[in-house]
DNA sequence: CTGTTAGCGCTTTCAC
DNA sequence: GTGAAAGCGCTAACAG
């Protein structure tokens, strides 16, 4: 059942040394050769053994992509985007999931099951402890990141202060004067995560307009559902005059609204949201939110990858535009002049 | 940095043969000579080279997952799991993604991309073609079905008509006595598929409780969100006396949930509604519903597939039990005797 | 218990 | 344009 090159040579009356050259398309090989070739193979159902082909190149012809976990709708997507891929360029992809419990560092990065089976690296948004790094420059392969920026590495991303400044910028433009910015945890408010740069943008909008920026506008709580219902509560109890909420997330902005609900508000009547991600998570909201292509961000990641195996060069950093598409979740403030005025009704729990 | 096996054997002062034993922990190897050697592995950095191992034994050390999309709640679980035991196992998970298009049935499972790398697949709930299904088979390795049961291939798979029954007694201890089944597409209810299964089940109970069971309350519709909104219309359209919906997927609740309050019908109030899964679409619905574990299903399909590989037998078919978790969204019926006599307020949109 | 040696299936000089 | 032959790094008899 399983032929080997030599099999295919026998039958083609050449050396393996033609039918490697025949199969791979290397050039030098004459019209006839290469059709004797490719018609034994064929008969044969000969497939060229990745295994022998790896030892013998030192190309195993496998790409790892990394996700914190994978029941998360940014890994998937981009797992998805480069799987898709990988595969078309013929190559398969392996897969290592960092850890299921979110929130918790103790990852469990195995990246020693690499060694010398992979040709390159995606890590999707993951952030690497400095051991880790080391570890994963040590394979020795190319190494893409996804969502994160985590240098040494090159990455793809979405441009999160530009984000930051079109939601917020959509929201300056509907009349809005309070507008608070609500994020994931505390750890992600450092400069190089996406979390601090969509907070550079809405602070750049806000300062561009001569409007208030501080820190009591800005919550951070963890980054679902759970962290944007509690987030948004405790801002309202900081501020309630706030007539417009930027969350940082789909999913915070989904439980930011749950929150609202709860506390008596109605959006977009009393309050106006907006996310970044367009995770469809409910289509029946229509939030308005500031869209990313994560699997689109994943086929490039693995277009990157697969430029550097080839030898070429590739950017540092490769940022991708987010777009905002708007929904039902954002209007202009119902009284902007009497907002601080007119008390709002209590929270019913 | 790459050393060899004979890098180990010369330090450590004894053969290759002996480093590939001491190595791999085989016995045979005296104290001595096996100690020599994990020092000597252990100053020289050296990880046997999985490639030229492969090439050896024939005997990859790689898993492939087959999954319809990773952006999915089931799938992604089972990829979880799965890739977490095989890991620990010292294995590396392979994926393959079939379309990304949901429903359409031009799968592009490219099997041939697997031959001669990896030493076993796990297929999570893609409906293969005989096609198909020969291809895999071709693989000439052990083949595990997670989710749809999938001959000739052993599977592991919720106990579906069970989950039926557990749902459909939940809602008759209740009190209800008209209650609809909603499933996903119509190909799903052939008898051998998840939705087929548990419209047995749900069939079961109410036969044996005298109540009816007829095709007036089955509806079918797709297998999400939006397919169980629409299914919820069609059946009040037919049977506005229904007092209590099964959902064959919490998707297909949520769905049907939006489409009540639309219709002007509450829940639990109005109409009760039980879904499968336990995936927590919308933690704040509090969904009652049947759950199942799909990481432990996916763990389980690894270790099955290792025994196979180890040359053991395993079980045809595995069933795992689902459990049923109350939840705010079944209730007793309002008001039994009268259900037909009262109308319900039209819908308001 | 340990070493020798012949593969595993392919690629890649190096000659012709 | 083509072939012979030497690896790639490891395992698995087979001797000893």
């Amino acid at each position: 059942m399983a032929s080997t090159i030599e099999d295919v040579a026998a039958r083609a009356g050449v050396s393996t040394a033609t039918v490697s050259r025949a199969m791979r398309g290397l050039d030098g090989v004459s019209k006839r050769s290469r059709d004797k070739v490719l018609e034994a193979a064929r008969e044969l159902g000969y497939v060229v053994s990745p295994t022998a082909q790896a030892l013998a190149t030192g190309h195993t012809g496998m790409i790892a992509v990394i996700v914190p976990t994978f029941n998360e709708w940014f890994s998937a997507n981009v797992l998805e985007g480069a799987q898709r891929r990988l595969q078309s360029a013929g190559r398969l992809t392996a897969v290592l999931s960092a850890s299921a419990v979110r929130g918790r560092p103790d990852y469990d990065v195995d990246v020693v099951s690499l060694r010398r089976r992979i040709d390159g690296v995606v890590n999707v948004s993951l952030p690497l402890t400095d051991e880790e790094t080391r570890e994963v420059a040590g394979l020795g392969v190319p190494v893409i990141a996804v969502g994160n920026p985590s240098p040494p590495f090159a990455s793809v991303s979405l441009a999160d202060r530009e984000a930051g400044r079109i939601a917020t910028r959509h929201l300056v433009n509907l009349g809005h004067r309070v507008i608070a910015y609500i994020s994931g945890s505390r750890d992600e408010l450092e400069p190089n995560t996406p979390g601090g740069q969509r907070l550079e943008g809405w602070r750049d909008v806000l300062v561009e307009e001569g409007l208030e920026h501080g820190p009591d506008l800005v919550v951070n709580s963890f980054f679902d559902v759970r962290g944007g219902h509690d987030a948004v509560l405790e801002l309202l109890e900081r501020r309630p005059d706030v007539t417009a909420v930027f969350a940082a997330a789909d999913m915070i902005a989904t439980g930011a609204m749950v929150a609202l609900s709860e506390y008596g508000l109605r959006v977009p009547e009393d309050i106006s949201i907006i996310g970044v991600d367009g995770d469809d998570t409910d289509p029946w909201v229509q939030l308005t939110t500031v869209v990313q292509d994560p699997a689109e961000m994943g086929a490039m990641a693995a277009d990157l990858l697969l430029q550097i195996i080839g030898g070429g060069a590739v950017p540092e950093m490769t940022l991708v535009h987010g777009r905002l598409r708007p929904g039902r979740t954002t209007a202009r403030p119902r009284d902007p002049e009497a907002a601080d005025a007119s008390p709002r009704r209590p929270p019913r729990r």
